[in-house]
DNA sequence: AAAAATATTTAAGCATACTTAAATTTTAAT
DNA sequence: ATTAAAATTTAAGTATGCTTAAATATTTTT
């Protein structure tokens, strides 16, 4: 299938999974950088190819077989920012940018020749779960926002959830990465800010923030 | 730029350097698998993008900018190719259609890392020589088809040069493998044939094969 | 509940990259 | 040098994936 429809199931399929149930054609429009016309468009004609279900004026929902398609996709992203960030030591932002690239012209031979070099990773570099060869994400996710987190306690930075250059930046410069250690040493609630502790740092982040770092409880 | 004109400028570069001049639209048509008029169409489309000259009935000719386009696709299939074979132990075969597809969809940035990675290497798994990063290639080839050597002497093989899986199953099944040695053991002029001697097996290659190894002298 | 604002859909049109069929030119054969 | 064969070009048409502008429906505000 083309690089349109795969990116249009996969956007489908990504606001599935963050928005309510807001995927009509004019918000799949704003992810991907087309007009709402072009969105609707394609809609009808991934519709005839079974891979949504399409009613004017609602949502869209993807099919099983479009949700295979999406889960392929994603597959084939997260794979890649796994294998680059491992192999290259590129920044998060720079193995998104590539891996959006390459998910489109990855074979699933090459996609399985990648997950087993890496050991068949169940996460990639952001924390994002890697659905598998069948396209299951056999994973729960239990994390919370860094805004829901309670004060003076430790927790294990789990997912980054964002696209940003900045963010990422900012992350990678202050030790906020997958797997590290965190401590909340003060909820300031009415602010909406958090404070935390990272290597003897103290960083006080605003929600912009806090809403998109996810992390665990340590055990 | 597309991956229509990419392949397209890819496929004149190519036949430039084999084939006399046969650069005519009919003959980089048969190579892409597309219909002459497409060629034709394409051919014009693209003088006007300045990567080539076209004159009615004449040969096509890259222009320096179209030869750059070409050499900076190869240099991105080379290095892929080489970087899949080193890292997955994939066949000639397999990387070669591999990066067919990744090489329209690899930053210069990305190329670079994989090159660094690699050592910066100046041919690939084949044999072919890898452009750098300003699109030139460096190093000279005095490598000679196996059908033209002589008898009783040793050889390294330089080249395989060849799309076509048979000939690459055979090969990794023979020892025949970039940069192993031979023995010319007898030159049969009359049917055409040679036959060699590797790791103690002696096989006997017909001109369809001796045309497309290439090999160079032991100092 | 009506009006205003917003979102979605339809319609018309465009660029890319192809196709087949017919016309033209070149090349090869006699 | 004609004629026949082969290749190239032109012409007309198609599918994909977009665009903008207008029409229509839905949502929100008053």
């Amino acid at each position: 299938m083309s690089v349109a429809v795969e990116n249009f199931v996969k956007a489908i399929y990504k606001n599935d999974n963050n928005d309510s149930n807001n995927t009509k054609p004019g918000n799949i429009a704003k992810k991907l950088g087309i007009s709402n016309a072009a969105a609707t468009d394609m809609a009808k004609k991934l519709a005839l190819k079974n891979l949504l279900l399409y009613k004017k004026y609602q949502p869209l929902q993807l099919t099983k077989e479009g949700e295979k398609m999406a889960l392929n996709v994603v597959r084939k992203h997260r794979l890649w920012e796994a294998f680059l960030y491992k192999t290259f030591d590129m920044s998060l932002h720079d193995i998104h940018r590539e891996a959006e690239l390459l998910e489109h012209e990855t074979s699933d031979f090459l996609a399985n020749k990648i997950s087993e070099y890496l050991g068949n990773p169940k996460f990639d570099p952001h924390g994002d779960p890697i659905p598998n060869a069948e396209g299951e994400i056999t994973t729960t996710d239990t994390s919370i926002a860094l805004s829901e987190t309670q004060e003076g306690k430790n927790y294990i930075i789990s997912r980054l959830m964002s696209d940003d250059k900045e963010f990422f930046d900012f992350c990678a410069s202050n030790g906020i990465k997958y797997g590290n250690t965190i401590l909340v040493s003060k909820q300031l609630t009415k602010n909406r800010m958090t404070q935390i502790s990272i290597n003897n740092n103290s960083i006080l982040l605003n929600e912009d923030f806090t809403n998109i770092i996810y992390v665990n409880e340590t055990d």
